[in-house]
DNA sequence: TTTACAACCGACCCCTTGGTCGGTTACAAT
DNA sequence: ATTGTAACCGACCAAGGGGTCGGTTGTAAA
């Protein structure tokens, strides 16, 4: 056969591409398959409709890179360190068209969590499971930290002043933005330390 | 004359809901002018097009909207608790509907500002106004806070991440979030104090 | 009363969109 | 060599988008 698990993938990987820059709506099922060089009756043959096209994207590619980002950031030794770097190294390392596109993922969120049912499902999953994510591993170090912390609340607050960076400077469209939030964030950070 | 300036103002209102409900570009013109009860005609006659019906929206709803809220907030004598009354205000009396459809200036920065130039430049030039508004007022009280303060970056985190709650909210659909991390942004402004 | 024109109307246009469907092609199994 | 079928093709479709334009209406000024 010819190899069709090799053109799902494809598919799948131009069309995450497409819909963090020009976002879910606004990306056209043409402009995806131009860059593929599929034609539309093969996309209709692995996708049934453009909405679980935008599922597979979520769950196959942007939540998997997503995990994989934040996972070692916070299952170092010294949590508190490790997102700080997580996020400098994302401030320095990521190119500006990268920043300035804004997290794909949280860009997906707002724009289809209000829209589809389909999608908040999904949505709402992964942020628990990054929330978890974030509290269990601070909990694990709370002998270290202020004893007045309330864990969760704190992990939904650094997740909210990351996007809300990203966010700032994707607005902006200015990486330097990011870079300026991104250190306070780091300081708060530290402050969460007891001394 | 038929009131011009009364119509013209109702489409001004309406697209501003329906833009914060749905997004520019998902907004169609149609639905607009179905809650008008106005022709298109009559839309056209006091907006060249689409897009500067946004700009307009943004200029004339918006902005003044959104500085008014934050201008009270941060002019008071102690605006760090100026600036937490706010906040927690906010999550308090909004509805959820209103939460759940997040901030429509954010929204509208994150859809705009990287498709079309005439939305970026308004945006940059709000968001500049924003932050001196803010990181004025808390110059001015910096007696009282912790000698280390980068007040530009202080100020823009506050924005971030406020924008980042509004967005984690909206994102899950569920107001609580906003809640909770409205709680540990006001903590971490109560931070910023010298003690 | 006439006139001039801002304000408004809505049928129409063209374009793009997501989606369909009858047909073709490559390959594995028999 | 034959056959069955997964994989793929692309012309076609209806719906809805923004935008146009010739025409009508209300009203203030002359």
């Amino acid at each position: 056969m010819r190899d069709a698990e090799q053109t799902r993938q494809k598919i799948l990987d131009m069309s995450a591409d497409e819909i963090h820059k020009h976002g879910f709506t606004a990306t056209s099922l043409s402009s995806i398959l131009k860059r593929c060089k599929v034609s539309k009756g093969a996309l209709y043959h692995h996708f049934p409709n453009k909405m679980e096209l935008g599922y597979a994207v979520f769950e196959e590619i942007y939540t998997p890179m997503f995990l994989a980002m934040w996972k070692p950031a916070v299952e170092v030794d010294d949590p508190i360190e490790g997102l700080c770097q997580f996020f400098k190294l994302m401030s320095t390392e990521s190119s500006c068209e990268e920043i300035v596109c804004g997290c794909p993922l949280n860009n997906l969120c707002q724009e289809m969590s209000a829209i589809d049912e389909g999608f908040r499902l999904r949505i709402l999953n992964m942020q628990q499971q990054l929330n978890q994510l974030i509290a269990i591993n601070l909990q694990r170090v709370s002998a270290q930290l202020r004893p007045d912390i309330d864990f969760t609340q704190v992990a939904y607050f650094i997740v909210a002043s990351f996007h809300g960076s990203s966010s700032l400077s994707k607005s902006s469209q200015n990486k330097d933005l990011f870079t300026k939030v991104i250190n306070e964030l780091c300081q708060y950070l530290e402050n969460l330390r007891n001394n």
